[in-house]
DNA sequence: TATCTGTTATACTTCAAATATAACAGATAG
DNA sequence: CTATCTGTTATATTTGAAGTATAACAGATA
């Protein structure tokens, strides 16, 4: 499992790491019942601290993305992630609205902002780098 | 123009008070030219800080949505709102890509996701609220 | 027993966000 | 001329999130 992060970006590491094993999993790279390094491990491997990987963790395992053994450590859910629910369709909503918004405003047509979404969908079905 | 705020959002007033711009100006409530309250009377209308607005207009001046006559005040760029450029492609991307991330992973369909974005769309085609 | 796991606790630093005052400079209305 | 409006700049302070640094605990395991 590739992990990239930006140390310089506003967005906060623990977040980028989350959204990253969440592109693993939609990108088939991380597959149910396989386990991610320990937090100790990980934090190591990229030079943050423990408990900024730890926070990644304990979100995605509220989220229901990973398990966490106490002793045998993290896996992504053998059962499968938690499929799209409404509090989640509300969520992808109010997300969306802004960049749509925005989209709008600057002349892009409907047709032109679905386009970049399909785009963005092929790089998922192609199977970008499987490399780790 | 209405303006909504949540103070409790983990997302910065200033950000959101921009994004309300910006969906003003999609949704057709605020025209080229228009002007817009002082940073000083907007501020004691939503109760905020002065330098919050200006936070605000600052970055929507930057970002070529207003102008701001030293004495005039704050008005809707007059030319137009600067039109989608590869670089706002290439943010507008960016954006997008964890959340259609976290989309496929949660089993949602392109098809689907791409409804989701055209029930938005039709949001804005439609007029919403145009009391102010 | 030594070592791994996640977990918890505490303390500290750093930085963005937001607020609070104050003052400045130019334009304008009275 | 004066008072008042505009955006702008400067300074100081508070608050909270993010991230780091250590340390210790408890359970599993080799």
């Amino acid at each position: 499992m590739l992990i990239r992060l930006d140390l310089e970006s506003n967005e906060p590491i623990y977040i980028q790491l989350r959204n990253q094993v969440v592109e693993g999993i939609a990108k088939k790279q991380l597959h149910p019942g396989e386990a991610l390094p320990s937090v100790r491990s990980l934090a190591a491997d990229i030079g943050i601290n423990l408990h900024t990987v730890n926070k990644a963790y304990q979100q995605l395992k509220q989220e229901g993305f990973i398990l966490i053994h106490r002793q045998k450590g993290v896996v992504i859910n053998p059962d499968g992630v938690p499929q799209a629910d409404e509090a989640y369709m509300n969520q992808l909503k109010f997300k969306l609205h802004p960049l749509i918004s925005e989209s709008i405003s600057r002349g892009l047509s409907e047709k032109e902002f679905l386009e970049v979404c399909s785009d963005i969908f092929s790089d998922f079905n192609k199977g970008g780098e499987k490399y780790e």
